[in-house]
DNA sequence: ATGTCTCGAATTGTATGCAGTTTGCAATCA
DNA sequence: TGATTGCAAACTGCATACAATTCGAGACAT
């Protein structure tokens, strides 16, 4: 076999696969709940049975998948609790990241010119919200990713910045491009991203003046936004076609 | 204690290989950064390569183990620094799920009895500290694990549950029967027990009163408990020789 | 003596065969 | 018609063989 063709380096079966299975997942290929046979499923993916075990196995830690009990994994369903839930669990790891760089006497902030410059580039986007509404809600996107990784590199917490991460690769948990760019249209989203940059601004304040609790807060309180995102694109019945993610919500209790 | 979550009857190689595996790691019968070769160490653990394989994977989501770049993987080193952030993130999200019990108006505390009951065990345990320490001390570990245990079952949140379940399964991360009794003769470790039913009986207070911020902080302060454990341990200088798991622990930056 | 290159042994990563279960279907019975 | 049981197909979990890499030792050149 090893018909690696699509893979650029060498990259293992065992990344190949994950890669590629998170992204099928991510992109809401699968109806929660589908069982993902490995016979099938490998042969989509390309790769044996073996890594791709290795694959599910990751994803289960990961949250994606779900280990059934007596037979192989299944898509996990996620429920609107279990997102919202994880959002305030990064606002709670981000802002605890917040506050350690605050605490971190040592260093002078050398990485507050990053955060300045993230939330000039989203204040001049904004101005051109109505005009280039696109291309404002791109750069947003952009910035923002690159706003929160500074901060987390500032609190120089390894640690931290793991299980952030973590957190962050789950399904809603954090602005993702193709989310909200499926909300460009609806008015209440521009309003969302105005509040972010509103935060952002107060954040860097909040950092400057090593107001630690204040900052810590306010990263709390931004993470919500996510949640707000979500219930503006359900509120909103974003079209599903282009968020085919959003199918794997459900709203009641564990099914 | 999901992470022993593993079915009665048939275990399989897999989860067998996951649970011996751990318990040696945790024992610290690797010193940092060895190598584990899959051939001996399936050997020694009574399973085949394959389960050994996707134990290692969620060991390495766990922590315990990293992948090596370029050749299987290695016992992860612990930093100081790692522990005691692993003990703070531990508190945030543990006094995240105080908050949140309080925040459920909806169950009228049902449960604070079984945290209640806990409460009254140790108290009824410190009195006899000091011509049973050992029991005393037994008695705290125990029902300090029924209090967590409890207290994350009132937040209602099966997403929370299982984070802290993993940050709890780190090393050092909260106290563990091995490592706290190894202290039972430092008057100081004596004083830590203290100062932990203290803590529990105002959480409880809080959590009755349903003063959610106070609930909140003063679970962040009870865990650092552990961070003082250490430290006392580490001062001490408990004999690595029953505590091995001490051996894994680095001062200086990552090597 | 030091550094580099080559070759061999050992080890990892992958594929696949096999056995034990589980599931779905169908036939039988109430 | 509905439920139950038995059977066959399919699938998972595991072990192992094979191939591709990597590491180390030793020789050779500088």
């Amino acid at each position: 076999m090893a018909l690696a063709a699509a893979s650029p380096k060498t990259m293992s079966q065992q990344s190949a696969a994950l890669l590629r299975l998170r992204e099928l997942l991510l992109k809401g290929a699968f109806t929660a709940g589908t069982r993902l046979a490995e016979i099938p499923l490998a042969k989509r993916l390309q790769v044996s049975r073996t890594p791709l075990r290795l694959a599910l196995v990751a994803l289960e830690h990961e949250g994606l998948v779900q280990e059934h009990p007596t037979r192989g994994y299944v898509v996990r369903q996620i429920l609107r609790k279990d997102i919202f839930e994880t959002i305030e669990i990064r606002g709670m790891l981000e802002g605890m990241a917040a506050r350690l760089a605050v605490e971190r006497a040592d260093r002078e902030f050398l990485g507050l010119g990053n955060l300045r410059r993230s939330v000039n580039a989203i204040e001049i986007a904004l101005k051109t919200i109505d005009t280039d509404t696109a291309g404002a809600f791109n750069t947003y996107i952009e910035q923002n990713q690159l706003f929160h990784q500074h901060l987390i590199a500032l609190a120089g917490s390894q640690t931290l910045a793991r299980e952030i991460d973590r957190i962050t690769g789950r399904p809603f948990a954090a602005p993702s491009s193709g989310f909200i760019s499926a909300q460009v249209d609806l008015p209440r989203s521009r309003h969302v991203l105005r509040m972010g940059h509103d935060q952002h601004v107060a954040i860097v304040e909040a950092l400057e003046r090593r107001e630690a609790a204040r900052v810590e807060t306010l990263m709390r309180e931004h993470a919500r936004l996510a949640r707000l995102n979500l219930e503006i694109a359900l509120d909103e019945n974003v079209r599903t076609a282009s968020v085919p993610m959003l199918r794997l919500i459900r709203n009641g209790e564990a099914a």
